[in-house]
DNA sequence: GGCGGAATCAACCTTTTGGTTGATCGCAGG
DNA sequence: CCTGCGATCAACCAAAAGGTTGATTCCGCC
């Protein structure tokens, strides 16, 4: 059959019960299981594999730090069989930094939506997923968009990984340490950083970026 | 009839979703109607009113600044109607922070839950405040508890008027001269400061007061 | 194959912060 | 009335951050 098969990854029951309410009645999907966080995902991802009816899409929130994981984990699986595709992961979160944004694009998700999202725009997500495509959300595709026609000097991965460490208060130090780079390095990103956000403090920085979106605020 | 009526207001399509179908289903519940901001919520409050229909309990998320107004706002339509009660408003958000607890209770919200919490948990906060009990969600009981205990050294107004000029970038020279006064005494109040919140530089204690929303970053 | 950009590091120096001690003033509460 | 606390300032030292120069490696691109 043409069924497409959804996995929620989700912390809250509430979201999990309106997807499953949403997604549930349309014609053409199916939620096919569930899970709160990224360990029970990708048990949960094995556990249906090896039962020979595979999830199609999965459909996970992204929480800070744990649900990136699971994003690169669900891509891994992929390597332990060979010749089976792993599931596309559509990232459906609340907020939409840039930070998140990028680490989410690069750890291999194939889709970003946000919460607020009407239902169609959600299932169209889904659909298109399936189907190998990608989908982002129109506020994150005039986001990215902007970031290209704007010249704008665009900040390296790398720099906004930093920045986003910046932000939680952390020293050079803490930051090299935490990056396996030297404090030599971090200070080398840091006054690129500050040359392209037009600023000359660390505190500064933070400012223009969380105001810029380019990082998130907690 | 003994239904308890209830007014959804979320600006996350999902979230409604979710939790209508969450109640929907539950014998003496029924949600009446929805609104995903503070203004829509109150104009379908007054709407239900007249319509001599109104509503038991309002759940409502709690959107940083738009969400408490919403609050506010629906107690003051007793002002309006004299011996018209007006419904119990229950929080249903995702963080936990002091600053917003307070802020809700202070408000006159009649319950605190976490969007995290099990379907049963949301059920019993909706139904004791239908009647008119208060709920709160076990973590957030224990953080009051918590700073019960050992409450938390709070800033005084100068301090926390020093961090906002803080989270703008400003050096300790600038903010002197913004504040006429000495660098010496920004200096001051900036280890003061980095006490009452357990840290030790100017971008940990942005990043903290921020989490507590002790200042607000747009 | 070379060119440029990103990432990495080192050494050096200046400026800013952080931390401490101590002091004065004014105001509110017991 | 005296005690405590917030706000104000000074001087000093140590640590961290900011800024500069220069160098290496690894990419992707023309």
């Amino acid at each position: 059959m043409n069924n497409i098969r959804v996995f929620l990854v989700d912390d809250h029951p509430v979201v999990r019960a309106g997807l499953r309410a949403m997604l549930g009645d349309l014609e053409g999907i199916t939620v096919v299981a569930e899970a709160a966080d990224g360990g029970a995902a990708l048990a949960g991802l094995a556990r249906l594999h090896t039962l020979g009816e595979p999830a199609d899409v999965v459909l996970m929130d992204l929480q800070m730090g744990a649900g990136m994981d699971g994003v690169t984990a669900t891509g891994r699986i992929k390597a332990g069989e060979a010749g089976e595709p792993p599931p596309p992961v559509l990232i459906l979160t609340t907020y939409d930094s840039d930070a998140d944004i990028l680490a989410a694009v690069e750890a291999g998700a194939s889709g970003y939506m946000l919460k607020d999202a009407p239902p169609e725009q959600i299932r169209q997500a889904v659909l298109s997923a399936a189907a190998g495509g990608t989908a982002l959300a129109p506020e994150v595709a005039a986001r990215l968009m902007g970031r290209i026609r704007n010249p704008e000097p665009a900040l390296s991965a790398r720099e906004v990984q930093l920045l986003g460490l910046l932000a939680t208060g952390m020293g050079n130090r803490a930051i090299a340490k935490q990056l396996f780079i030297s404090e030599a390095t971090v200070k080398t990103h840091l006054v690129h950083i500050y040359g392209k956000l037009g600023v000359d403090n660390r505190t500064a920085a933070i400012a223009v970026a969380a105001q810029r979106r380019i990082i998130r605020r907690p």
